[in-house]
DNA sequence: CATGAATGAGGTTTCATTCAT
DNA sequence: AATGAATGAAACCTCATTCAT
């Protein structure tokens, strides 16, 4: 990479990271185009060279977390169509989780900005996003019924419970306002909790 | 009440009935004083005789809601108290139940705004009253708990799981863009995955 | 008419005056609204109470030489219908030149503008209405000829002829660069001149 | 030419051709550099290595219209002095006739480039160069006049009073929205209208 | 009480121009 | 020579808020 692609790069960076922190103090809505430059250390017009307007850096900010989220479930659906008996399902499904953990970590940020824009108004792009999603995991929700590793059930609604439980504990983890104990052992009795809703075992 | 007082009441509610709607449509934040005005049919000084800013305007419209969550809060607490043996506490949570769903069947614009901006920025009073909403319902289950009507555990955790769901839910129903069946199946069928979280029987 | 009515009436003709000004020292491309404001002695927001656009009020000037000029048209054609004899047409012609001549020295100013602005790009709307002009100017040129007034020919192109050397002689005088005689001399000898286009006698 | 002036030469004709056809479009001041360097295929630095502005380049393109313009009027004085004889000196108007119908034709979006900026704003050196062609027409005129050729009279209101019927000829041909006929036809007719100004004959 | 004209701060966006590569 | 990234001035426009009527 020559001298000047590199000084792109890092320019792009700090954009990024500017408007992240920008958005998280003070929502996409209230945060000015030129906050953002001032805080990545560049001109006002400099943002405009690499993005059109403030929602599209937003945009490139919560895709870093939800395209990756999307390709675990791509995998997932792989695995479960190779996968043989539900000792090789189960397996996957626990790849799954291990890679949705370390995603929702590496991005906590991101992720807490989502949270925070995605039931804002003018979301629409987003809100398609969200329902595909849903549609996805309502999806592995149902094949697992079907394998017969979890209870039968509406696949659709045990989805939108377990996704809205995860949600608000991941984001009272995010805020930290509430004592919720150790990570690892929220998870774990988290998991309890959830796959109770399933009818696991 | 005085033709004048009558007059008063009646624009009130037209900024009120004006602003849900509007805020709705565009969000808090896109939403000008003017189009409010307007769309109450006053002028735009108007508006200052009744609220200092739009964000008392939208507080005034989810205290419509959060005020009378509140209150039932209140009387459940009260409810406990009073009862005796475990047929009267399950009495109480019923009843509590029969009017958190007449609540939130007749506040559900009002809900539903108060679910689009409650993550955003400068909610800080918004959230404070969500954090008390929070201990709230957590000591109801922990009451629960201790009374044996349900299994033992982590209150708060089993709280935030369940205060999780039932939002995914109800703002999937409010916004009507995913097929979730009748209400009251709808309703039956989550109270089942509900209390399984909890435990019941 | 009102305290209120009347600022405002005269904030509006100081935002004409000064956009006048303006528009002829530098042209309406370069000037900005901050200047129109500031010259009219009004804030920035005001202008956009007064008008949408500075088109707008650049229009509203124009306006103010072309909606009289098309009623000065509309008044000999009226005339020309109802004229019985060379004579009475001839009359009629006669009004028409004195009431231009009255219209052109009081709107000075709005004349030359339109002048400078008239050919420039964007201006789509004026175009339409000097095509308008020329036809009707067209239509007076074929009536004279019809009825003998002037030499049987081809009324456009003499119309267009006229209609140029008009333009040039009245942008001179305006502009006042060049020694162009009083007016009055001026007009008798370019009538002369004009009227040998025509073929008039 | 080696090849690094002809790939200048290059250069050069493809930021005028890009200029004129967007000058042409959208009006000098709202076309950008940025513009013209990218419909003629260049970087924006790439503009400033041959015009300082945009303003140079617009000149330069009715320079190209106006100097062989001025050159024509240099040769006919110059014919005038040396033609004896009324018969030598009308075949020196018609040489300059057929001269200035060549150039008219092969330059006619630069023609129609200076009419439209023409009586803008900050086209100071334009209207310089304007006068000194009224005054070397209304020379013209005057020679002719002198020689008896035509009428005598006022040759400068003449001479204003045909240029302005030629421009805006010239000007509606251009534009084409007004269906003038053929162009041989068009300029034999003219010819006889602007002669009778002149009283020729 | 109610009005709506006026204000000016603050946001967005464009663009001529410079300069390191 | 040529590039195009970066700059920041300057334009546009909206809006909460004030205040004379």
């Amino acid at each position: 990479m020559g001298r000047r692609e590199q000084n792109k790069a890092k320019k792009n960076a700090a954009l990024l990271q500017a408007g992240l922190e920008l958005f998280l103090e003070g929502g996409v809505e209230r945060t000015s185009i030129e906050q953002i430059a001032a805080q990545a250390g560049v001109a006002r017009g400099t943002f405009y060279l690499y993005y059109d307007t403030k929602e599209a850096l937003f945009e490139t900010l919560v895709d870093g977390f939800l395209d990756p989220l999307m390709q675990i479930f791509d995998r997932v659906e792989a695995g479960l169509d190779k996968a043989q008996g539900p000792g090789a399902a189960l397996a996957v499904y626990q790849v799954m989780a291990a890679e949705l953990a370390m995603l929702g970590l590496s991005q906590q940020k991101r992720v807490l900005l989502l949270f925070r824009e995605m039931r804002g108004p003018s979301m629409d792009g987003l809100r398609a996003r969200e329902l595909a999603l849903i549609e996805r995991i309502t999806e592995l929700t149902r094949l697992a019924m079907d394998r017969g590793l979890v209870e039968r059930g509406d696949p659709q609604l045990a989805s939108l419970v377990i996704l809205g439980g995860i949600e608000r504990l991941y984001f009272e983890v995010l805020i930290g306002e509430i004592e919720l104990g150790s990570p690892a052992e929220l998870a774990a009795k988290a998991a309890v909790l959830l796959s109770r809703v399933l009818g696991v075992g």
